[in-house]
DNA sequence: ACACTAACCTGCAAGC
DNA sequence: TGCTTGCAGGTTAGTG
């Protein structure tokens, strides 16, 4: 589930609750995630201080005085930082112990992954493109970057090579307020309305933020809480419900095997 | 180099 | 009440 604004908000929570504590154990319950967890992460992370946290795309960072432990939340996964002695719950995978709280990582689908860094750099992050909230996503960067693109726009902003963060929910939203029909083939739109879009994609991610994420399955913040954002979504999950703009019909199809929801008249 | 598909998993809701 | 089908916030590896 998680997008940029959900990693975001999880990684604030865990900053708020574990910076500058020190691991006092480390426990796997089930290692096959994405790829699986490397058993010497234990001894690895056994009796480190945490410095700080950040997020690059929508990768969680916890940075030590010397290494990092990098997180992916997948498709369902979500951390919880709760009081010591709570029973497990069903698909937490792995454990991090403090003096009276533990982290629990738990993810149904286990499209989620855990490493180990000694430094930070990793096949996985190194590539990725700029990040939506920082300058670097100037008001050029999309028109200039879909120049040579003959895939579908949704699919362009969705590409993690070029901005980061960009799932499948807020890409439908972004598009929807910027007027742009998700089939539209990304080297075909004007440099104006790429501005535009980028304005929104930032303005979805910032307000979707702010809403503490969207919930829709298995999101919760690190206190086990929902996020409010899908009581803001316009498009996605509406099928055949009515455009609050125009009062037509929200469309669903599906592209690159994601459903795709969009108003036709309003998305041209 | 680029664009698209299949695959990794579990759970839930809808339809029969 | 099953059983089957389709769908779900992601992303990589493989194919053409």
């Amino acid at each position: 589930m998680p997008e940029l604004p959900e990693v975001e908000i999880t990684k604030n929570g865990l900053e708020m609750l574990l910076s500058k504590k020190t691991i006092t154990k480390v426990q796997i319950f089930n290692p096959n995630l994405r790829w699986k967890v490397d058993q010497s992460i234990i001894s690895k992370l056994d009796n480190k201080t945490i410095d700080s946290f950040s997020r690059r795309g929508k990768y969680i960072l916890f940075n030590f005085d010397k290494g990092h432990l990098m997180i992916h939340l997948g498709m369902s996964g979500k951390i919880n930082v709760v009081d010591i002695n709570q029973p497990l719950e069903k698909h937490d995978h792995f454990l991090l112990h403090f003096d009276n709280k533990v982290m629990r990582f738990n993810d149904p689908r286990r499209f989620g992954s855990i490493f180990y860094l000694d430094r930070l750099s990793h096949e996985l992050i190194d590539k990725l493109g700029v990040e939506p909230l920082e300058d670097s996503f100037d008001k050029n960067y999309l028109f200039e970057n879909s120049r040579n693109k003959t895939q579908n726009v949704k699919a362009f902003i969705m590409d993690s090579k070029i901005v980061v963060g960009v799932g499948n929910i807020y890409a439908c939203e972004s598009l929807y307020k910027a007027g742009i029909n998700p089939k539209t083939i990304a080297n075909k739109i004007s440099k104006q309305r790429y501005i535009n879009l980028t304005n929104n994609i930032r303005e979805v991610l910032r307000k979707a933020i702010k809403a503490g994420g969207t919930t829709l399955q298995d999101f919760t913040k690190v206190d086990g809480k929902p996020g409010y954002f899908s009581q803001e979504l316009a498009v996605y999950g509406r099928e055949n419900e009515k455009c609050y703009n125009c009062n037509g019909k929200i469309k669903r199809i599906i592209q690159n095997q994601r459903s795709t929801f969009y108003c036709p008249k309003c998305q041209k």
